[in-house]
DNA sequence: ACACACAACTTGTTATAACAAGTTAACCTA
DNA sequence: TAGGTTAACTTGTTATAACAAGTTGTGTGT
């Protein structure tokens, strides 16, 4: 049982990025001088770079060429006291910045009413957010704020992030029931974070509660694999 | 700017998944089928099935076709009280088993001695096991245990996972600090946990402290992302 | 010196073809 | 009927070829 080509290529090229023969950033040879290099067909060369691209050590641009990836992460901590997203990324030297894709007050699908607990009646403030870190795309954000918090704050939402609105205006999270989870860019996803189909993202999927432990909002912030990670501290709690 | 082929493709039997017209488990059409019914190169077929595949959605196995892979995740609790991976297993009705693939005395890399706070002559037990839930590959656990507790402990470390052995010898693990990322699997961690190169992976990097704020055993949890995620509850802190 | 057009280069899509490795079903023989 | 062999089927690898879409470099004209 033999390695295949593809594969010894794209383990070759690994080496050399790993042993910094190529830095992040650097541009790897094209398919044409892979095919000289090791004396095979487009389709083969071709595959090894896809074996890079998938394992996110590259990027592909059309007419550009096959960059090497940096392998920088912003943390997010998730520990006691919770800090804003923008304050680590600000913390860690990272420009952070926004886009509003979507911003509208409607009625909430099933699953959200629920973990609202919002009765048949219940509005909320559907937020979509691009979020970029020096200018990169990075994340989006997605969320659902109860109406009844967000009405008075409509404006405020659309030039900054909703905790830090939230505090500023008399309603604390006091805690963040969350779950984190990777999976895969589908088509959607792999167009507004730049990643090539089937990348792996993150997910933190969240409902912050403010006093009382009354649910005020619920979303998910699904962010490049490449570009965020999470810590936390726990205790055994005995 | 129209779509491509291969994406028209598999977004329509992406559609068919999501609508139960496939289960999990159940078989697509071959190559040759798909060729057929769409009119289309065995390239574009084979590209839109790799696209299925690159997303998590189907698996392909070799001489047997593709198949509609499960979406169930076990959650594992990070919050107070710490609860041992295995009970969280058993209290989702998973099947919990693991196997060694590693485990040596021996100095530790010099990351894993600053984490453990090791001076220059400490050892360490590594051990490598393969998590298994319902008898199938979940996860891979790289850890190292100082050897000044792991000493009286080698035999039983082989038999039972290493928080429930040091619990029930009177080292508990008093808190944990931890980073989670997501990251690709390479060659060898395809080869072990059954997924493409490329696939998502959690990674849940950990230290675990004892009485003192000793660290005690320092680690990597690598787990397949379809199968895994983390759930966790954080106060504000005030 | 600057702007535009075109050639050369680069990656993306799709086609046809052949061989390899693995699985399953069908057929034949004992 | 059971077991072994082979054909049919399925996915994986690799090759050649052509066209498409995008980028960069070069040459020409103002």
């Amino acid at each position: 049982m033999s390695t295949p080509l593809h594969i010894s290529i794209s383990q070759r090229l690994r080496h050399q990025i790993e042993a910094g023969e190529y830095r992040s950033g650097d541009r790897l040879p094209s398919e044409h001088q892979l095919m000289e290099t090791f004396s095979v067909s487009r389709i083969t060369a071709r595959q090894a770079v896809a074996n890079l691209v998938s394992q996110g050590l590259a990027i592909a641009y059309r007419g550009k060429g096959v960059f090497v990836t940096p392998q920088k992460k912003v943390t997010y901590s998730l520990s006691s006291p919770l800090v804003f997203l923008e304050q680590d990324m600000i913390r860690q030297g990272v420009a952070f910045s926004f886009e509003n894709l979507e911003f509208e007050r409607t009625v909430p699908p099933d699953d959200v009413a629920i973990e609202l607990g919002l009765l048949a009646e219940g509005n909320v403030y559907l937020q979509k957010k691009l979020l970029c870190m020096d200018g990169v795309a990075g994340a989006i954000d997605l969320s659902y704020l109860n109406a009844k918090f967000g009405d008075p704050l409509a404006s405020q939402l659309q030039h900054q992030m909703t905790f830090p609105t939230l505090a500023q205006n008399g309603i604390p999270v006091e805690h963040v029931d969350a779950i984190i989870e990777c999976t895969h860019a589908d088509y959607e996803m792999s167009t507004y974070l730049e990643v090539p189909l089937g990348h792996p993202l993150m997910v933190y999927r969240y409902t912050a509660h403010t006093t009382g432990q009354q649910p005020v909002l619920h979303g998910a912030t699904v962010s490049r694999a490449d570009r965020f990670c999470y810590s936390l501290s726990t205790r055994s709690g005995q």
